[in-house]
Order: structure tokens, then C-alpha cells, then sequence
DNA sequence: TATGAATGAGTCTTCATTCAT
DNA sequence: CATGAATGAAGACTCATTCAT
């Protein structure tokens, strides 16, 4: 039970710094996009040498690569998640919180994303064209298979799923601008929750 | 009436070459933020020699601050333009419909002011801090009243206003994903304004 | 006569500083190989900045490569001259004569190409594939017909070519080793001129 | 008669190591010059990690100095064997077509060697004003006395040992360019062998 | 012996800005 | 007004070598 383990010991160094460097370099690219970042930054975020970021990347475009790469499997579960089987109300409901819940949680993420797809996704499109066309489409058909059962009121799915990603992702991607418009400094949000579940509400139900 | 004018004429080559500056300067600007974008794609783009940029303008961060307070003025144009005394659904659904022709006629301008916020405004707080607020508080205030005389459903005035930049501004920043998205690379944009027509006019109405 | 020609003088900066650069590289390319070779070496040899280098040339491997083009040229230069027409022992002895003055006049030429050659030729394959074997195709056939016609002792005159080449280039490339081993550390240059006419010329007589 | 023998055994894999990194250095070397050649690329081909290569060496510098000492000695042995007592003619003859088998056998070396020259020979300069000059001080002056005996044709013996090298080590040293030119890639090598025996034969013969 | 981890000193290259005309 | 030439500062990346085990 005591058995001595030194090969997972050096695993755990590495998954150590690699998780170091990778969430300092979220911090980082998330808020100054890509070209703006520096490994310099990088590096003194994640309390490691310049050298040594690389001594566990290939470069900075690759840590880069790898965090979107991570980011698309968690930023895509809520909405695979959406069940053909449950209420389509409160399935579509549920999905639109858990995504303001995201970006509440996952700012940095949420904003890494919106860099990438401003400057026009150059190291996302093999991945948006497919799983993620894909998803949308299946999603969609669901949405359309509720309507014409008439258990919700008629949108168009992919304009609806748009704005669910826009207004929820707005209170991470705009959040400079939130804080200063919102009374208080925008530190009471759950007014963003209710009027969100008002708005949804209220185009949804037939 | 034969009197040169060289000062005049100097002036309007200014003119034109400032002009020419700064379109170039959005396109890459909005392209690639401003720290991905060089005075050289901007001296190629406006087919001016670099040093001739630097005649025009004190430097890099000068045009993009030009540019930001330029686009500020035309941007807030349409929320100046709600009229406490028009019908309150028809002045926030024309709002709307302002704000996403605005997306689709001047994306470059929307992608540019997305870019600032999301690095944190870092260019532009004084203004959003003075101006902006000061416009959005005034115009809540106008809804805040029409809500009260209940001739609009009860929402939260600034959320209303996120959600209605945020909605329609998504079809201009993450134009590269709606078009991997859209059945027919997002040809027939006409779905938007329907869908975002029954949304909002849905959420307002009493 | 004292046309003022501010074109051609710009152009004469540019002319003047890219050679100044090309001579500073093959100084030190020629002495430490490309990968030995770095662009503060060749910036302070020819005594302009690092940057100002890049002004130039797009950048160190350009440098390399615009001077294996030039010295391809030149270099096959005395192979070119060989004619048909001429007395062959006297043309053929002449060839040698021209490449162990090059050897002496161009030695860095001649440790370039040696060190280029010696390393694989990486950059040079497409040279030496197409310009070089053709040439050298073309003065072996005629070499081959001057022995036919029983005006030369039959030998492969591409080993001959080899040979002449080996032997010349060796007082260039080799010259450490030479200046250690002559006595008068090789003062007296031309106790090889003599030894290597004599060797050829017995070796091609018929 | 069970005696452990640590010491002889860690020996035997301290050899062994030795030589696996001296044959990976004079790979790499060979191929990329000393500056090119990279301790990772030595490592990798060893099949050793890096930091034990420098367990077993101080430095890139003294792998490169350990190989070029070995080197010195192999590439010397064939001139040392020729023999004051021998037909002058033979010995010498018998030396080149050594020498050219040398070429064959040990390309890699003739490489290295012909790149430490070409840059000057830092590391190998006290080698050659010792050992080598000695050798060939006394080597030409046994073919001077040939000479003086009328067995010889008269020629330097210095530049005739100058051809001896150049013309046979052209072959490994120049491999990539007459790979190209002869004709078949220079598969049928005998011609080399042949037209150097002609040559030499001539020169010498009295 | 052996190696995963780490780094200081380069090395190439980019870029906003300045110089000189 | 305009631009060819030039550069200091910074940035990504490499590599021989050292550290810690």
C-alpha cells in the first residue's frame, strides 16, 4: 500500500505545470487575444521560466491550440445535453441557464472563444465546421421536431440557440462595459437571470 | 477668384489621406486587434507609405483611438435617436432593428468596439464611463417610465438594452461562426430579423 | 553632364549596402558555415545594424542563397569557356590553370560551395541538378570526342573533371592544412602550378 | 570463481556507451558541421538521454575534440606505413588506393575531417603542427631520396601528397555532387579507382 | 548510471518609430 | 507632403549545460 510510485510522481510534476501554464496562459490570451499575449507574460503568470514553458509546449501557438481544443468539449456539454425526451420548455430553459451559469464561472473561456471567432476562428474552423455543425444541426432538429409537435412557439432553432449564446456570453465578453452601465457595478446579477428567463420564457412557449 | 488656395488644397488631400488611414485602419484593425495589426498592413491596405502614416498620425495608438472615438458618435446614434415621446414597443423595436442593420452594414465597426471591451476597454473607459453611462441611465429612465404608465411589459431596462446589443451585435463578431452555422453560409439574413422581431416585440408587449 | 540623379543615388545606397552585406557573409559563411554563421557576425562585418540586415534581405537564409546564386555563376564560368574548337590539351590545361587562379583569387567562394556541398548540398540540389549536370554533360561529351579523335589520352573525363577540381579547390578549402605543411608555411604558391601541370598533362597527353 | 566484478562491468557498459556516442557524434557532426550538430540530435541517435551523453563527456567540445583525436590516428596510419625499403612506385601507388579506400569505408570521417579544416581547424591546429607536419616532413623527404635515386619522375613530394588526399577524399568529401553527375549516381565507383591509378602512375613513373 | 526538469545565454525576426532628404 | 533607410526594443524559440533525484 506503500508502494513507491516514481513514475507517476514525475506524471504529476507535468500534469502539474502543463495545467500551471495552461490555465496562465487562459488568463492571458483571454484577455489580451493572441497576438497580444506574450510568452513572457505567460510564463510569469504561471510562475515558470520562459524556457521551461517550452520545455512543455511546442510553442505558443500550441498552448494555445490545446486550450481551445479543451474548451470546446466543456463549452459544447450543456448543449448536448439538451434531451429529446425531456419537457421542451423546460429542457431549452435549463440550457440557457446553464450557459449564464458558464459564463458567470468561465469567463476566461468565454472571452478566449470570442477572440478566436472575432479575428474569424483561423485556429478553430476544422473543429466548428465539424462537431460543432454537426451538434447545431442535430440540436436544431429537435427543436423543429417540438415545434411541429406544437409544444413550442415556431423560431427558427439556429436564431434561437444565437441568441441564447449571445445574450448569456455578453455578460462574460462585455462584462467591462456591464460593470460600469450597471447600478452597483453590476454586482447584483441575478438581474440578468430573471429578465433572461423572461425573455426565453416568453418567445418559447406556444 | 483666380486666388491659389494651397492652403485649402493641402487640407483636403489631408483630408482624404486621414480618411484613407482610417478606413484602412479598421479593416485591419477589426481584423486583427490592435495588437495583431501592424502600420504596415495599414500603410499596404491604404496605399501610403509608413512613414507618411506617421505624418497624419502621432502613432499606432492614435489611430485606433481616432477610430474608437469616431465610431462611438455613430454607434450610440440610434439609442440618442429613442424618443420619450414616440409610441414606447415601436421606439425600442425600431432601436432593434436600427442596432442590426448598423451589425449588418458596418461589421467592421462592431468587431472593432468588441475587441475593446473584451481586452477591458483599456482605450475607452473615460468615454464609456462619461457618455455612455450617462446616455443608458438617461434612456432607462425613459423606459423605466413607460413601464410604469404600463405601456411595456416589467423588464429591467438595461438588461433589455444588453440583450438587444447583444443579439443583434452577434451577427457582425461572430459572423466566421454564424456562417459555418447557417444552412446556406447565412445567405438569407432575413431569418434574424424575423426572429429577433418576434423576440423582442414579444417580451415588450404589456 | 552634372545631371543630378537622385534615382540612381537611392538605388546606389541599396546596391551599395547589399553588397557590403553579401561580402560580410560569404566572409563569415565562408568561415563558419551557414549554421555557424550568425547575422550579428555578418552585421558588424559589414559594419551596419542587425535590423538594417533584414532591411535587405528577408533574411538569413536569403543571404545564404542569393550568394550560392551568384557564385554559381561565376564559378562554372571557366568550364563555360572550354571550346570545341580549341586545341584540347592546351583548353583543358588552360581550365585548370583558371580554376587554381579562382582557388587563389575567390578561396572564401570556394569554401562556401565546399562547405554547401559538404553538408549535402541542401540548398543547392536544384543548381546543381539542372545547370551544373548539364553542363558538365555537355564538356564530358566533347571531352569524350577529343579522345576519340585520339587528340587526348583516353581517361573518363568526368573523373578528370573531378580531379581538376579536387586538386585546385584543395589549396583553397584545405589552405589551414597547406600553410601548416609547406615550408615558408606556402609561401612560394607556385611549386603547385607547376606540380599540377605536370600531372595533367602527362596524364592527358595521348 | 563468483566474484562480483562491479567495477569491470560498469566498465564494460562505460565502453560501450563511449562508443555508441562517438558513432552518434560523428553522424551528426559529420553531416551538420560542429556548429550545426545539436546534443539532442547526438542523443537521439545514441539512443541515450542528454544528460547522460554529458555523464560520459564534459561537453559537445570534447565529444567533438575525443572524435578528431581517434580520427587523427586511423587517417594518418596509411602514410605511416609507407616504407623507405618498399618499390617506390608501388608504395605510393599502394598509398592512394588506400587512401581512396579510406574514402569508401569512412566517409563520416573524411567529412568531419574536412570540416574541421575548412573552418580553420580550431580544435585540430596543435595536431597538425606536431604530429602530421612531422609525419609528412619525413614521408617527403623518403620521396625525395626516391627521387634523387632516379626512381621517381621528379615532383614535389608535398603537393604530390596534396593530390593524393584531394583527389581521393573528393569522392566521400563531394559525395552529394557526384552522386549527381556521374552518370548512374555514381554507382559503378571503379572508375575513380582507375582513372586515379592512371593518373598517379603517370606522374610518377620516371 | 541515468534521466526528467529547468534555465541563462544566445539567435533570428518583427515592428513602431525616427532619421534624412 | 512624401518616402527610402535605419534602429532600439521586444518577442519567439534554441540549445548547451546544470539541477535534483
Amino acid at each position: 500500500m506503500n508502494d513507491a510510485q516514481p513514475v507517476k510522481k514525475v506524471s504529476r510534476i507535468q500534469q502539474r505545470n502543463r495545467e500551471l501554464i495552461l490555465d496562465a496562459a487562459l488568463e492571458v490570451f483571454s484577455k489580451q487575444g493572441f497576438r497580444g499575449a506574450t510568452l513572457d507574460q505567460i510564463a510569469t503568470q504561471a510562475g515558470l521560466s520562459k524556457p521551461n514553458i517550452l520545455y512543455y509546449f511546442e510553442g505558443k501557438e500550441d498552448i494555445h491550440v490545446t486550450l481551445l481544443n479543451q474548451l470546446m468539449d466543456t463549452w459544447l456539454d450543456p448543449l448536448r445535453r439538451i434531451d429529446p425526451e425531456g419537457d421542451p420548455l423546460e429542457e431549452l430553459m435549463r440550457y440557457m441557464h446553464l450557459k449564464l451559469d458558464m459564463s458567470r464561472e468561465y469567463p476566461r473561456e468565454s472571452r478566449l472563444f470570442a477572440n478566436e471567432i472575432l479575428q474569424g476562428a483561423p485556429r478553430m474552423l476544422p473543429h466548428l465546421e465539424t462537431g460543432l455543425k454537426q451538434l447545431v444541426d442535430e440540436k436544431a432538429a429537435i427543436i423543429t421536431g417540438w415545434i411541429d409537435a406544437g409544444k413550442l412557439a415556431p423560431v427558427d432553432p439556429r436564431h434561437l440557440i444565437f441568441s441564447i449564446w449571445a445574450t448569456t456570453q455578453h455578460y462574460a465578453d462585455f462584462d467591462a462595459q456591464v460593470q460600469i452601465l450597471m447600478p452597483g457595478g453590476g454586482a447584483n446579477s441575478d438581474g440578468a437571470r430573471g429578465y433572461l428567463d423572461t425573455l426565453f420564457r416568453k418567445v418559447l412557449t406556444p
